[in-house]
DNA sequence: CGGTTGCTTGAGTGGGCTCAAAGACTGTGG
DNA sequence: CCACAGTCTTTGAGCCCACTCAAGCAACCG
């Protein structure tokens, strides 16, 4: 399932929105180091599961994945999808376990970065301890926050703009798009039931804000959508 | 408002959960030297407020603080209560500007430790900067989740649990404890509308479940709160 | 092809909301 | 000590959104 590669944080496109960012070229050197690739996690993949011993932080170069719990009556819920440039498993630092299951919706890359060798270079290098502290305050303010005092259009509306941020931020298209996650993963992250999924679509559809076959989304009036999701 | 005092951590019962956590003696002193207590926090003060710039992370000694933002439309949205010992502000490192407002919900003091100088005694004292680490990392899995597929009596049951662990591990009564927020407070944190927690309340309270005078909670069957919170 | 999985559509139900009003507690000033 | 206003909480009636259950349809794949 996995190769090693050396990995060129260099010539990274996705560096900027990483660790590395504000390092020089000699610490960027050193960062690279310490990291190793893996590739070829296929849909379905586990990319470390819930419970196992937190071992690596694990940064998505391509693909997309989903987390997900399960809880004590064995229901799957699904916790966030993740894409290029976004960082995975700063939670487990306290316990040393990871608490989520994070599973590939497509063909998708990772760069594994073992935490101990993170830790000991993050003491050397003043600008990565920095970074590291940034990176992960960041991810206390949720991107997103499934709000269950909106509607289940809102919900959609404001994933679909959230999920166009992201893609448009990472230098793909804003409005033309293909959802790697199902409906009932999309349905499970919003709390809403797959069929509600469906409808609304449908509706968005009929009213000329979006265009969607299947996966494939096409967004056409995006200052629709805003004003959808705001309610 | 705010009364400046020298700070013991080492005479604190709460140092525990907070930062001091595994710093020696030498190592506790000087972390006691960087940091300033307030006082004398009324219900309604702010602690910080959204898009204040980023000063402290502060670390709450006594009392109770609820989480808010507040919308494009001018709605409050209420993200959290905040109890005795849990740490605040670390989501503002990144952006350099506190995301929520703070609102004390009762007569509360809290310790103000100025970031920079937590910083830098961090890369000083390598326990410091593995707790940093560790505590950003626990905050990172929600002590606390709202989940829009929970019933309004799982919800609640959930939110009491919560509290009642939470007062446990600060060794107040588990069972016994005034809530110090409004129904309205619960309601906006839970996506409830007040009157549904007043109904959900009595009906707790016709079962048996527990015992409910306005703010005063008292928990009769934990089992069955616990069956309850499950579904 | 038939089997499997994922997506869509329809009909009926119910939990929690809204609207409305009454009741309980708190603080203030006479 | 009481009257009064203001706030918070409780209770009731009716309604609507999203769910559940059920079935049909579309794509994918050996």
């Amino acid at each position: 399932m996995t190769k090693r590669l050396k990995t060129e944080c260099t010539t990274c496109s996705l560096s900027e929105l990483c660790l590395p960012l504000g390092l020089n070229e000699n610490e960027l050197e050193q960062f690279s180091g310490i990291i190793v690739e893996k590739r070829n996690f296929h849909r379905g993949d586990y990319l470390f599961r819930e419970g196992q011993v937190f071992t690596n932080i694990a940064a998505i170069r391509a693909g997309s994945f989903k987390g997900i719990t399960t809880d004590i009556e064995g229901i799957e819920h699904v916790r966030g999808f993740y894409f290029p440039g976004e960082l995975l498993g700063f939670h487990a630092i306290h316990s040393q376990r990871y608490a989520i299951s994070l599973i590939a919706l497509e063909t998708s890359s990772v760069c594994m970065i073992p935490y101990p060798e993170l830790f000991r270079l993050s003491r050397e290098l003043p600008k990565l301890q920095e970074q590291l502290f940034s990176v992960m305050s960041q991810k206390l303010l949720p991107q997103f926050k499934v709000d269950p005092n909106n509607t289940a259009e809102q919900r959609i509306a404001r994933l679909l703009l959230n999920i166009s941020a992201r893609f448009k931020c990472r230098g793909y298209s804003a409005t033309e798009f293909r959802l790697s996650m199902s409906r009932e993963d999309i349905g499970h992250y919003l709390g809403l039931a797959t069929e509600t999924i469906s409808r609304i679509f449908k509706h968005l559809a009929d009213e000329g804000v979006l265009e969607v076959n299947r996966r494939d989304i096409t967004l056409k009036d995006m200052r629709r959508l805003q004003i959808l999701a705001c309610g």
